[in-house]
RNA sequence: GCGGGCGUGGUGGAACUGGUAUACACAGCAGACUUAAAAUCUGCCGCCUCAGGGAUUGCGGGUUCAAGUCCCGCCGUCCGCACCA
């Protein structure tokens, strides 16, 4: 019989309409098996799927599906971030609603996905523009709100000038916008705010128990919460500040360096500057000046610390005859600490580098191990590593810690203006979320302010606060602001006329709590805590890695605060993270400079060079660095271009193949055809197994010669693959089904008339087909039926592996004499070390070298090396 | 500046907790089939070397019977944070 060519196209619809049709991956929250939540993180709705969707989805497809096949209650679900900006971009671009313009995208890439042939459970679905998602998210907003997790304050904030829109701290990168790339500026405005920063050194703790987290994201969030411990510690003024205050608040990690201190330093945000400047012009154009310098990397960099003398001073608090000039120098941040920090030059670089251009004192207090009390001095590098506490007084001949908890001890027990003047106090890095977004295409914050009640939370039974539709982007700024109807509503307090709050919800709200909605996704409260705590945290939540900080904190955050308000009862949302690499692919440049796209070039190889020419043109190509793919550099792939070709099992497989999940992966046009061309050949190889050989008895055969070494390898290579699906290792697992593969090719070729090398070559066939099935699932059930198996292969368990198969009777143990490798010796399995080494010994090319010697020593692992030590 | 990762053939990479380095794939070469091409099949394929062998996992040192793997110091590269007191 001969074999047919594999049409993807064709099989893939059939098994795609078969899954859909039989409801296969629809996923009941009552199931008396384990469960297993995999999940990918959800797409935003740009219009089409990139190659790095394909890629994420692949992944966690295989998961699903793997344990699925072991026996799990598997929910896998999918859904659209589908708030934000680009959706307001294109209305004023192209004249389309955001809402038109989001579901219709919605629909095309829903499409698209659904030809990968996901194991999704579809019937979770839901978008966060969705009204009766935003709805509860409102609800949820309203919850925290009368838990204290929210709060409305007037604040410097991040404004993006291009989006015309607040930006919370996270979204900021190099002083850029996240989305926009456009410089941010700072500006004043009442925002409201998530208390994430109640949470601050939970989130840290917690981090900890995050086992099966990448070290990297854990480290990158323990450092953006930036704990620090210090002390608090009051200064008196000589004279009162004209604030009227009569200290001065620094926050210090090393108040071991006390009595280093030469000078105090404001910044220019502080109130005594702000004060100072109102009578003072200089100041006030000193401040302006560091306001302009800003604080991109590249400025901080250049910028020199400059300064601006106060005339105030104040008193030494461990030292009253010290008296200390105050400045206010622009390195100083407002938002961190008091806002204000004694300077002690020599063991800070930056108060070193401003002491040297005002002329103030350096004097060093730590000694270096090795150094001369006498002679040490700090010049050009302030001296910032371990010693001995000198020049101080009572802290002479301490350590650094000591000092610390002895300046802490004393100054806890002063008291002036009855107030210790040292206070112990930890301080962190991470702010509180600002939440408000000047934009129309976003959750609307469920608030109304009203002329005599103030800021009133919208009534429960008035949920949703839904979008207006009727809103025109054809002026700058936030439609709703313009929507007078809209906004116009009665006060839910005292019923007079009041208007509605027109911010909508930072989008990053909406992702930080879907993964809890779909496990009760129609549920008309945010969640049911049933449900939710069934299935929660996630297992396996799979994406990309610049969310390491941003989606993953926050919904840490909220996991946290949604557990205060009951509406579950866990903390953190994700066991298992995983963050897998960018696609990546050659960039390509015509003779004029423009980027070119890969589909319109042809290339040719001369001598071992490749060489592109324009397809069209004919014009010469420049072949460049290999980078991300992106719009704006062409080098892109379209999924869907490549399933039409080659079919979705073939894109997945080349997605998962050869370059770890973790890294980024080179998307090139011979490994795709590499895996077209193993489709083939998987195809080819159980079409001819089918054909040649008769179904499975139930009596197993007598196992001898290639027969039982082909099923030793089919179990040992099951087991295998088992293992580095658990551990997220796809390529490892492509690259034993490919050996395996070749085993089998091998013994079928070999002749498979025999009855137990036909037992074993279909047993091979069958669970080849079952292992490929969570990375190659439509070849996978078209193998299954090939072979006459009964039902879907989406729907069987994980082939069975017999232990007994994978250990051998006898192992081979190389040889090592002083340490290399100089042949090998067979051995009885469970062969004593000391038989081993007899054995060893006795081989003439031992001898040789021994030259009738006795060996120095000789080391045995079993099942593993001998090492003779001549 | 601070913190972290990575460095193995022409290429992507494998090597479990220190135990046969270079699995598997891509590219390449030779052969078979073919009028030819594609597809497929068979074999070869890191370096030096005359068989035998020798050196080799960015560079230099160390620990060990044994190091790609552990330790120290460099070099390169990528990422994160960044005037955080």
């Amino acid at each position: 019989m001969a074999t047919e060519r594999y049409n993807a196209r064709e099989v893939e619809a059939r098994w795609q309409k078969v899954w859909t049709d039989k409801d296969v991956f629809v996923t009941s929250n009552e199931d008396e098996r384990e469960k297993y939540y995999v999940l990918e993180m959800f797409p935003y709705p740009s219009g089409r799927i990139h190659m790095g969707h394909v890629r994420n989805y692949a992944m966690g497809d295989v998961v699903a599906r793997h344990k699925r096949a072991k026996g799990f209650n598997v929910l896998h679900p999918m859904g659209w971030d589908a708030f934000g900006m680009p959706a307001e971009n294109a209305a004023m671009q192209n004249n389309v609603h955001p809402k038109d313009w989001t579901y219709e995208n919605i629909a095309f890439m829903r499409e698209q996905l659904k030809i990968m042939g996901l194991s999704l459970d579809w019937s979770r679905e839901f978008a966060t523009c969705d009204v009766e998602y935003y709805e509860q998210q409102q609800r949820l907003f309203l919850k925290f709100l009368e838990a204290g997790l929210v709060y409305r304050k007037n604040a410097k904030v991040n404004w993006d000038p291009v989006d015309m829109t607040v930006l919370a701290n996270e979204q900021v990168i190099d002083g850029r916008g996240w989305r926009s790339d456009a410089l941010v500026e700072q500006r004043e405005l009442t925002q409201w705010f998530f208390k994430i920063s109640d949470y601050s050194e939970e989130l840290l703790e917690a981090l900890d128990g995050l086992d099966r987290w990448p070290d990297k994201v854990r480290l990158m969030q323990k450092n953006w919460i930036g704990k620090s411990e210090g002390l608090r510690v009051r200064f008196e003024f000589i004279e009162a500040a004209p604030t009227g205050d009569q200290v001065l608040e620094i926050f210090t990690t090393r108040p071991d360096t006390l009595f280093g201190a030469s000078f105090m330093g404001l910044s220019p945000d502080h109130p005594i500057s702000t004060k100072l400047a109102e009578s003072n012009p200089e100041l006030q154009a000193f401040i302006e000046e560091c306001r302009r310098i800003g604080t991109t990397a590249e400025a901080i960099e250049t910028a020199e610390k400059n300064g601006f003398d106060t005339g105030l001073k104040v008193k030494h608090p461990l030292d009253a005859s010290i008296e200390l000039p105050v400045y206010v120098a622009n390195f100083i941040l407002m938002d961190y600490g008091t806002g204000a920090i004694f300077a002690c030059p020599a063991h800070d670089q930056r108060d070193l580098d401003f002491a040297h251009k005002y002329d103030l004192p350096v004097r060093p207090v730590v000694l270096p191990k090795d150094a001369d009390a006498a002679t040490f001095e700090v010049t050009n590098e302030a001296y910032t590593d371990d010693g001995t506490i000198f020049n101080s007084g009572f802290l002479n001949g301490m350590s650094i810690g000591a000092a610390k908890n002895a300046v802490a001890k004393k100054l806890e027990e002063i008291i002036i203006s009855d107030e210790p003047q040292g206070e112990r106090q930890v301080n962190y890095r991470l702010r509180d979320w600002g939440i408000s977004r000047q934009r129309y295409w976003g959750c609307p914050i469920p608030v109304i302010h009203c002329d005599d009640c103030g800021v009133v939370p919208e009534k429960d039974e008035n949920l949703p606060v839904e979008l207006p539709s009727d809103i025109n982007f054809d002026k700058p700024g936030n439609p709703l602001d313009r929507h007078t109807e809209w906004r116009s509503t009665s006060c839910p307090a005292c019923g007079k006329p009041a208007l509605r709050e027109t911010d909508t919800m930072d989008t990053f709200v909406d992702s930080s709590w879907y993964f809890a909605r779909f496990t009760a996704p129609r549920c008309d409260q945010p969640t049911d805590p049933k449900a939710a705590n069934h299935w929660l945290p996630v297992d396996q939540y799979i994406g990309g890695i610049e969310h390491a900080i941003l989606h993953l904190l926050y919904s840490r955050f909220f996991t946290r605060a949604m557990q205060k308000v009951g509406a579950l009862d866990i903390k953190e949302p994700f066991k298992g993270l995983f963050t897998q690499g960018m696609v990546t692919h050659e960039t390509y440049k015509s003779s004029d400079g423009k980027w070119l796209n890969p589909a319109d070039i042809t290339f040719s190889e001369t001598d071992g060079k490749r060489t592109a020419i324009h397809t069209e043109t004919g014009g010469p190509v420049t072949i460049g660095s290999i980078e991300k793919m992106s719009k704006s550099k062409k080098n892109t792939v379209d999924p869907t271009d490549i399933i039409d070709t080659y079919g979705a099992d073939t894109a997945r497989w080349f997605m998962l193949s050869d370059s770890p999940p973790e890294r980024d992966v080179i998307w090139t046009e011979e490994g795709v055809q590499g895996s077209w061309r193993f489709v083939q050949r998987v195809w080819r190889l159980v079409q001819e197994i089918a054909d040649g050989t008769e179904a499975r008895s139930n009596e197993i055969p007598e196992m001898t010669g290639k027969a039982l070494d082909l099923r030793r390898a089919t179990h040992k290579t099951i087991a295998a693959i088992s293992k580095d699906l658990e551990s997220l290792g796809f390529n490892r697992a492509v690259a034993r089904i490919y050996e395996h593969v070749n085993q089998i090719g091998k013994a079928a070729h070999d002749g498979m008339s025999a009855p137990e090398m036909a037992y074993a070559v279909r047993e091979a066939a069958e669970s080849l087909a079952q292992m490929i099935a969570p990375m190659m699932p439509h070849l996978a059930e078209e193998c299954w039926t090939k072979l006459g198996m009964y039902g879907l292969i989406s729907e069987t368990d994980w082939p069975h592996v017999d232990d007994s198969l994978l250990v051998e009777d006898t192992v081979t143990l190389p040889i090592q004499i002083n340490g290399k490798r100089r042949g090998e010796i067979t051995v009885a399995r469970d062969a004593s070390k000391e038989v081993v080494e007899a054995a060893t010994l006795e081989l003439d090319f031992v001898q040789r070298v021994l030259e009738g010697r006795a060996p120095r020593k000789v080391i045995v692992v079993p099942q593993r090396i001998v090492n003779v030590v001549a």
